[in-house]
RNA sequence: GCCGGAGUGGCGGAACGGUAGACGCCGAGGACUUAAAAUCCUCUGCCCCGCGCGGGCGUAAGGGUUCGAAUCCCUUCUCCGGCACCA
């Protein structure tokens, strides 16, 4: 009776193994091979098994390198700044700096009770002054280029997290943190300019065929790029004004234009709202003003019940007929001009609005037969549009714009979803940004030689809302780098964002003292060839850390313009919801965590490792299952157990029938393991490494002890990425030395796979009838012999029609009568 | 509404257009045990014929292409994700 593996002795001691050699330290002095990168972790401080599944892949990824000799830089760190360290800070009265540094070494400790292993000679985490210190003398670069500025603009404020937050931290009208419905101020901010980029960032994205397409399309959706025309309408009688301009993707069908509509943000209303309608206009500008985002969204689909007419009309420049003007707030001021021509024949919305307003409806594009919807969107000829009548979509947008630009009213125009990224942030936790506001010469950079401006640590948290940096006055008085003279700094921080998004060059070589990253390094090791993270950051630091590192790329300073080669985007693991029952992420908040340590406590991290690798293909979505668990664990104790067996049959002969099936086997599960693995399907990689250990467990007693500890020897090899620690036991007490990640990758032997019998599968009339064994690669003739004589039943008396023949796969005969 | 992705046993999931359900979980029966746990062995998509032999049906639904379809095409349904009064 084999005893059982002692997981909770050996495990610890493997890991202290792996740290004192070393294994994970890369010398990215020399030249590059592999750089691979987990998405650095914010250091919330407990991981549950959601994170291991991240984390343990990478791991597995990088072990198998490791084995087959590659260098591979595989570091760590912290993404340190942000807000739930300042909220604890305000909640428990400990310095953010104290709790952040106590998670990450609780985090740590994780990683290593993981069996994970990265090269900590490159740990870095953002809220340390060396690394912080570059975000700022970033942003100075990127002021004196332009591509920082301070503007005034509606910016999303969440009244929870007392900030505001960019646009891409909105999700459907919330916070992305907490939900809390986002409203809009008019504030003063900081903005990096990611829209003078935009095309780039489209562009770039035809040239990464190995990220998933999904997080392809996001981006494409998400800088949202349009093209039309924009032109301008005059407001009739009122040519002091100078009009306004609209935008449109089909100005060709203008000639239907029967109303235009502008946002009630829009700066020209107080003007043209004239006497009579000023009562209802300014109340209606009122409701539209003090609804949230989410009540917005909320009135979605009921068009023409929030609209106001303002009294003016505005001359349709095709007809030359007057249309009113009315505001909606279908219509964005944050989109286009803030202004539409509306053509009800052609748009939907435009329709329902006429509709309840009784404004008159024009078609101007040809609806196909037999149409009995509303707007017709689609394509058809023109019609009621005087020159355009006739033409079909394309050719009359042409002719729409040529005509706009020959009248001097309108140009060819694109537009984008995407807004500039904000980056102010009211809170402490975070990088400051390096400005003084002097009284006399206004908002100045800080001088690159007095960064950082680090944060101040004489703060008070307890209870206070508000910026604490706002309230210290040491931080707050500063000296005007012009004239000298007492001036206030900017007391925002950045966005952490901005944190992440360089982090993977400062990790090539970290303890840089006097440049943002080591730049010779980084031209021989960018891009990352492997980034594994979720799928949430999309649009948030996916979209980020490319803006930065095409500017970086424009400064000169790396040497390509896409900084992920390849991306793999892991799924989540999902649990029953405690309260609904439906299954949602797995997360502390809502209670449905299953906690590492307790599972490493039972079944020990290996148990883990194979299981969660072992549930589902990694990119996907997974329900956690506890029974599951078992099943993994069952699997290593065979293999522990199997080392007994092994042993006590060292040289003894077997049967020759017995070592060649085995010896097959083996090979077959290398070549699949070997490729499984490099795709990342883990999952099956774990299921050919179970029928390898099914047959040996058959095979044990009848195989040679040579062949038997060949194969049990590779098995064990090729399980060292799933489940590093027993592995290495195994390996140890059957005498090795040398620790599995110094032991090389096994290979199989493609000649003894090419000389296997192969089953060929004989079909009659598409079926399967009956198999045959054949040798790999028989000939044409031969194979249909045996074919038709393995399935004479189903031909007796029929006539073949016709015989197909795949090699090595099937014979299918084709029958009548 | 638009754009992605996915629907396969009781469950998680395998399957270059070529033997559907690998591997694992659950379940049933058996061995070991005083007993239980653990472990090991056998069975385990559905249906029909008493079992076996054998046969039929089966990859969300319906149709098509093909000697052959879970896989390709069309229509429909459902679920998940993203975007969304975007002009």
């Amino acid at each position: 009776m084999a005893v059982p593996y002692d997981f909770a002795r050996i495990e610890p001691f493997w890991q202290g193994y792996w740290q004192r050699e070393g294994f994970a330290v890369a010398d990215t002095a020399g030249s590059k091979d592999l750089y691979m990168l987990m998405m650095f972790p914010y250091p919330s401080g407990d991981l549950h098994v959601g994170h291991g599944r991240n984390y343990i892949l990478g791991d597995c990824l990088f072990r198998m390198f490791m084995m087959q000799g590659r260098r591979v830089l595989n570091p760590m760190g912290w993404d340190a700044f942000g807000l739930p360290a300042e909220n604890a800070a305000i909640k428990r009265n400990v310095h953010p700096y104290e709790w952040t540094r106590a998670n990450i070494a609780r985090m740590k400790q994780q990683f290593r009770a993981w069996g994970i292993l990265y090269d900590w000679d490159k740990e870095l985490a953002s809220c340390e002054p060396e690394y912080y210190r570059w975000n700022q003398w970033f942003f100075l670069r990127m002021l004196e280029k332009g591509l920082a500025y301070r503007g005034r603009a509606p910016v999303n404020w969440c009244a929870s997290c007392h900030t505001v937050l960019a646009n891409e931290q909105v999700v459907s009208g919330g916070c992305e943190r907490c939900g809390t419905a986002v409203v809009q101020k008019d504030l003063e901010q900081w903005f990096f300019r990611i829209t003078a980029y935009a095309d780039r960032l489209l562009e770039g994205l035809d040239r990464l065929p190995h990220w998933p397409e999904k997080v392809k399309v996001m981006q494409r959706n998400w800088i949202g790029r349009s093209e039309g025309a924009e032109f301008t309408l005059e407001v009739q009688g009122r040519p002091e004004l100078g009009g306004f301009r609209v935008f449109t993707t089909r100005p060709h069908t203008a000639f239907g234009m029967t109303f235009t509509v502008l946002a009630p943000e829009h700066p020209l209303v107080a003007q043209i709202t004239t006497p009579g309608q000023a009562a209802e206009v300014s109340a209606f500008v009122e409701r539209v003003r003090r609804s949230t985002e989410l009540e917005r969204l909320a009135t979605e689909g009921e068009i023409g019940k929030r609209g106001v007419f303002t009294g003016s009309y505005a001359v349709n420049p095709f007809t030359g007929q007057a249309v009113p003007i009315y505001l909606a707030d279908y219509v964005l001021m944050s989109y286009g001009t803030g202004a539409i021509m509306a053509v009800p024949g052609q748009d939907q919305r435009d329709w329902e609005f006429a509709i309840a307003y009784g404004l008159p409806i024009i078609r101007t594009v040809q609806p196909p037969e037999g149409w009995v919807g509303e707007a017709w969107t689609g394509d058809g000829p023109a019609i009621n549009s005087s020159w355009l009548n006739g033409l079909y979509m394309k050719e009359a947008i042409a002719r729409a714009t040529d005509w706009l630009e020959e009248q001097g009213i309108g140009t060819r125009k694109v537009n984008y979803r995407l807004r500039d990224w904000l980056i102010s942030r009211q809170r402490y936790w975070g990088t400051p940004i390096p400005v003084v506001y002097c009284p006399e010469h206004g908002p100045l950079p800080v001088s690159p030689g007095d960064l950082p401006v680090a944060l101040p640590t004489d703060i008070e948290f307890g209870g206070v809302e508000g910026n604490p940096l706002a309230r210290s006055a040491s931080f707050l008085t500063a000296r005007c780098p012009e004239c000298g003279r007492e001036a206030r700094r900017e007391t925002d921080t950045m966005d952490t964002f901005v944190d992440s998004s360089w982090y993977y060059l400062r990790f090539i070589n970290p303890r840089t003292a006097d440049a943002m990253f080591d730049a010779d390094r980084v031209r021989r090791w960018m891009p990352v060839d492997l980034y594994i993270g979720g799928i949430e950051h999309a649009t948030l630091h996916l979209l980020y850390a490319r803006f930065f590192y095409k500017v970086l790329n424009d400064f000169g300073m790396v040497p390509n313009d896409e900084p992920f080669e390849v991306l793999f985007n892991q799924g989540m693991i999902v649990a029953p919801s405690k309260t609904t029952g439906k299954l949602e992420k797995m997360s502390k908040s809502k209670g449905n965590v299953v906690a590492p340590d307790e599972l490493i406590a039972r079944f020990g991290a290996d148990t883990e490792r194979v299981y969660t690798l072992f549930m589902g293909p990694p990119e996907k979505e997974v329900e956690w299952n506890d029974e599951g668990v078992m099943g993994a664990h069952r699997f290593l104790q065979r293999v522990w157990a199997m080392r007994e067996a092994v042993e006590a049959r060292r040289g003894v002969e077997g049967e020759q029938r017995a070592d060649e099936t085995l010896l097959l086997a083996m090979h077959q599960t290398i070549r699949r393991v070997h490729e499984d693995l490099g795709r990342y399907k883990p999952n099956t990689a774990i299921a050919a490494l179970m029928e390898l250990s099914n047959v040996l467990g058959e095979l044990q007693a009848r195989a040679s002890g040579a062949a038997l500890e060949e194969a049990y020897s590779a098995l064990v090899r090729l399980l060292h990425p799933i489940a590093p620690h027993v592995t290495e036991e195994v390996w140890q007490a059957l005498g090795h030395a040398q620790s599995l990640l110094r032991s090389g990758w096994p290979q199989w032997d493609a000649d003894l796979l090419a000389r296997q019998e192969v089953t060929v599968a004989v079909q009659v009339n598409g079926k399967l009838r009956a198999t045959v064994s054949l040798p790999r690669g028989a000939d044409g003739e031969v194979c249909t012999e045996a074919a038709r004589a393995a399935a004479a039943r189903w031909l007796e008396g029929k006539q073949v029609a016709r015989v197909v023949h795949v090699p090595d796969r099937l014979v299918s005969f084709v029958v009548r009568g």
